[in-house]
DNA sequence: ACACAAAATTGATAATTATCAATAATTATT
DNA sequence: AATAATTATTGATAATTATCAATTTTGTGT
């Protein structure tokens, strides 16, 4: 799978992105506008600032979590080209409840809050499409919760494996850019545990490690690691 | 703190509640049609089950959960009148990914998701309050899944028994109708832990019990306890 | 008020997962 | 290509929380 895309074939699926999100050619130019570019390992948007963007991704790859005050984190969501980040603050108590990092070199579009809330309230075709979206993060919340908080390690570990494979990438392959790490935050677990996890399920035929490279062979296997709790 | 109203002063508190959602007159007549009564401990929904309704909390409390093969629940919510459950049912996988149920007796009102649906696409002030809503239920799953993921229990409670008192009740009451198998599942911990934990901090003056009601006495202190993680 | 059921409590023990320390492998930098 | 820095791996141990069993308290229905 293409993990990067020169510039110009990025701008054009951007733009396909937000077209088929209702969006007029101004609204585009608008939302478009500010472009940020983040290094690997950057912070994107720390929990408990002001919340002053939503941001899209426009190229690269990044991951938001909570974080508790020993910097412990727990990853809720791995973002993909092209994602809206932020929609939890457009209204509220106007700071962010999650941090969100890059894990490679990215690039992010930054509106801000009162522009996209302006123009939710007048397209109604794009407010739609945000519901839409709000939607999915709650589905996609409440089965992480239930992974992290009601699951042992190994039912934990396979979820995350399934999150990555079937909603992130696409494909049977979990690229180098997730890190044993990320997989860690992701399961609610600790590093050491994702490995010894790893190394089970590859002893079990259930994946293939080549590096930090991770492919999925029998995907019905984790399914039912992940039922079994 | 009253928790029971009789039903024309609630009819009315109902009604009031629409109208400030910018529903019109026939609107509100088509969401409040359909009336259902649950007693105490009936399932709402079913998690896993097809999604037909968005549901509207017209008396008595909920609680939604994400819950496993093996029946551990999760509580992320407890639902006070008026609320709506169900907004991530709306669109996606048609399914509900939470399972809900009453915790006394309740009244809910039924939507059919289709005609909510109609309703948002129709009326831009109803959706603009919706999308409140949905950023509102965000920032609570993110709080719930940090305390849940990243802290220990004693933080855990605290982030409950704070949650309960600022969020829900608005009260330093947490009143009977909350078990402390609630505040367990709450707190994604077991029911004994929850015992033991509640004696601590009555130990420590943080709250005083009285049977099944807990009363905050000192709401510094437990946010202390929360921030220490 | 009585009997039954449900919930809360307490103590003891087991299971799970985190932490720590040391090393190996991989990736990034000069 | 060499070196430094980061990440992954392994084993041993500690800490935390769940589970189990027994008892008490509280709530419900007749």
């Amino acid at each position: 799978m293409k993990i990067f895309s020169p510039d110009d074939e990025n701008n054009k699926k951007l733009v396909d992105f937000l077209k088929k999100l209702g969006l007029s050619a101004s609204e585009i130019k608008t939302v478009t506008n500010t472009e940020i570019e983040f290094k690997k390992g950057e912070n994107v948007c720390k929990q408990g600032s002001f919340a002053s963007y939503i941001m899209i991704l426009k190229e690269g790859w990044l991951k938001s979590f909570v974080e508790n005050i020993h910097f412990k984190n727990t990853v809720f969501k791995i973002t993909k080209p092209f994602s809206i980040i932020g929609l939890s603050c457009l209204y509220g108590d106007n700071h962010y409840h999650f941090g969100c990092q890059a894990i490679m070199q990215s690039k992010v579009c930054l509106v801000e809050r009162t522009v996209f809330d302006d123009i939710i309230r007048t397209n109604n075709k794009f407010a739609s499409e945000i519901i839409k979206m709000y939607s999915n993060s709650l589905q996609n919340l409440y089965d992480r919760l239930n992974s992290i908080s009601n699951k042992q390690s190994l039912s934990k570990v396979c979820d995350s494996l399934i999150y990555l494979s079937e909603k992130i990438f696409e494909s049977d392959v979990i690229p180098p850019v997730i890190t044993r790490r990320d997989i860690a935050e992701l399961s609610g677990l600790a590093t050491e545990n994702i490995v010894r996890i790893l190394a089970e399920l590859k002893f079990a035929n259930a994946i293939s490690v080549d590096r930090k490279e991770i492919i999925i062979l029998d995907m019905d296997m984790l399914k039912r690691f992940s039922c079994f709790g």
